[in-house]
RNA sequence: CGGGGUAUAGCGCAGUCCGGUUAGCGUACCUGCUUUGGGAGCAGGGGGUCGUAGGUUCGAAUCCUACUACCCCGACCA
């Protein structure tokens, strides 16, 4: 059999580029930086939109849309963002084009440049504040619980399909709140959606944890996050929640009269997930012969290919594929009957493989005769021969196993390379190969330090750290429990 | 933006050092026959501004210059 990919040992960076490509997800665009999200791929991040979507209205938010556009002087308004999204901004500067004198197609009109310049929204943040200050005038127009899915663009130097992108697809929340303690607990809450949707829907177990100064979102009091392990033992940070404190409401000047009529600055939060968490689906469960899809994100879940010689046969598989296509659909189950004549079987279960749908089944004469199908799962690549009879059950079965199965497949491999350092060099050694816990004395020089030498970076304080007494294992300073270092996409 | 590499058919490559038939191979594609339980076989066929723009030469995929894009390693970042 022909490898259609490279595999994991030889080259992960050159793998995970070519399954990107080989199983139809994604491909490089004629535009530096941006990709073409191919029907297969976006069907996968449809069905994780459809999800979330659903996660955000079920706890009270609202879809809006706010421009692409932004002024380039609402950037400014607020200090740190500015600060961290100035260097990655495209800008518009013109709003014409003319045909070039010359005859060589069209040129920048130079008579058409913008009074004020626009740039593209790497976030929206600001544009997002403008409006609320329009929006809130008392405590009764509080909370104001808003999503938008759109499109962003930061201008990156380097990029890789799905994981960074320049432009990139994501939903962002924005919310304004009357109280200090309400906004604390949406950003919370919005975490533990990121994470569940993690490890339900990705089959992707994640550590929840709240980010350092250095690595916190432009404009944020807190960063928090969920970090996922891939499976070259490195870090990819899946989602973010943001406390941003009264920050953008002094920045907009976005103040509400209380109860007691008094007038007080609005608490924000946002947070967003993006098709970078395509790059961690792929990079979670996949193996050298291709995808791994979940089955709760597989676009198809079920296959079933017939085997036959002569038409006839492929009538009679048909009589009794047929109906078993609509009862697993009636299930909720997706299913593909690939009757094309154009492929042989052989070539369809190495494409299937490729494309990671979780369930294939195979029906030919011997099956037929038998009353049997042969069932082959994509997570094992085991195969059995079951009966027809009850086979949707069994099949509704096997999705679901598959499911936990590759959640605890990915959980048990982070566990086992995720390790506790207690000296410099132990540290250097372990962070090579995976997370590791160790002792940090909560400086941002450290930090820095510790980053040049090593690549690693300390991807969160988790949530559930333990106080423990114990030395920083650079400067040996006092420390009162271990955070979570890695290299990191 | 620095260092290194690459650019030849949809995809993967050879040819470039040492300029000289009609630019070749694998795969994919089209046609036909035989096939079909793990990427089928045979026969025939189509497909190329050799990344772009200049230059050297009787003659350039090949030599020279500039540019562009992509990959790897840094700096930056989700």
């Amino acid at each position: 059999m022909a490898k259609a990919i490279p595999s994991r040992s030889e080259d992960y960076s050159l793998w995970y580029n070519e399954l990107v490509k080989k199983a139809g997800l994604a491909e490089n665009s004629p535009v530096r930086g941006c990709m073409v999200i191919k029907p297969y791929g976006f069907a996968i991040w449809e069905k994780m939109q459809q999800t979330l979507d659903q996660m955000f209205k079920d706890t009270g938010h609202e879809n809006a849309y706010f421009p692409l556009l932004i002024p380039k002087s609402f950037l400014s308004k607020e200090a740190d963002h500015v600060e961290g999204f100035a260097k990655e901004c495209a800008v518009v500067t013109h709003y014409r084009l003319k045909n070039d004198e010359g005859g060589k197609g069209v040129v920048v009109d130079p008579e058409a440049r913008l009074e004020e310049e626009l740039i593209i929204r790497p976030t929206s943040e600001t544009v997002i504040w403008d409006s609320y200050k329009n929006w809130i005038q008392s405590y009764r127009d509080l909370p104001i619980l808003v999503n938008q899915w759109a499109n962003v663009m930061r201008w990156e130097m380097r990029t890789r399909l799905f994981l960074r992108t320049a432009e990139f697809l994501w939903q962002e929340g924005h919310t304004a709140h009357a109280t200090k303690q309400e906004a604390i607990d949406e950003t919370n809450q919005m975490l533990n959606v990121y994470a569940t949707f993690a490890e339900e829907f990705m089959a992707m177990p994640v550590i929840k944890g709240v980010k350092t100064e250095s690595e916190r979102f432009a404009g944020a009091v807190d960063t928090y996050c969920i970090e996922a392990m891939m499976q070259d033992g490195k870090a990819l940070q899946a989602g973010t929640s943001h406390f941003l404190g009264q920050n953008f409401a002094k920045a907009f000047d976005v103040k509400f009269a209380t109860k007691e009529g008094k007038e007080e600055l609005v608490w924000g939060t946002s947070w967003g997930v993006s098709t970078r968490l395509m790059g961690a689906l792929i990079m979670a469960h996949s193996d050298d012969d291709g995808l791994v899809l979940p089955p709760k994100l597989a676009p198809i879940q079920v296959v079933i290919v017939p085997i036959y010689f002569k038409d006839e046969q492929l009538a009679q598989i048909e009589e009794v594929v047929n109906p078993l296509v609509s009862e697993l659909k009636a299930k909720g189950i997706s299913v593909k009957f690939d009757t094309r004549d154009t492929h042989k079987p052989g070539w369809k279960f190495a494409e299937y493989e490729l494309k990671g749908v979780p369930v294939r089944l195979a029906i030919g004469p011997k099956d037929l005769e038998k009353g049997t199908v042969e069932v082959a799962r994509r997570d094992t690549k085991e195969k059995s021969f079951e009966k027809i009879d009850g086979i949707v059950d069994h099949v509704s079965g096997l999705l679901e196993e598959i499911q936990s199965n590759i959640y605890n497949k990915a959980k048990n491999f982070r566990e086992e390379n995720t390790k506790s350092a207690d000296t410099y060099d132990e540290f250097k050694e372990l962070v090579e190969h995976g997370f590791v816990l160790a002792h940090w004395d909560g400086t941002a020089e450290t930090e820095e330090k510790i980053k040049e030498e090593t690549k690693a970076t300390i991807r969160c304080i988790p949530l559930d750290q333990q106080k423990e007494e114990g030395k920083c294992i650079f400067t040996g300073k006092p420390s009162e429990g271990r955070v979570l270092f890695a290299k990191a996409y």
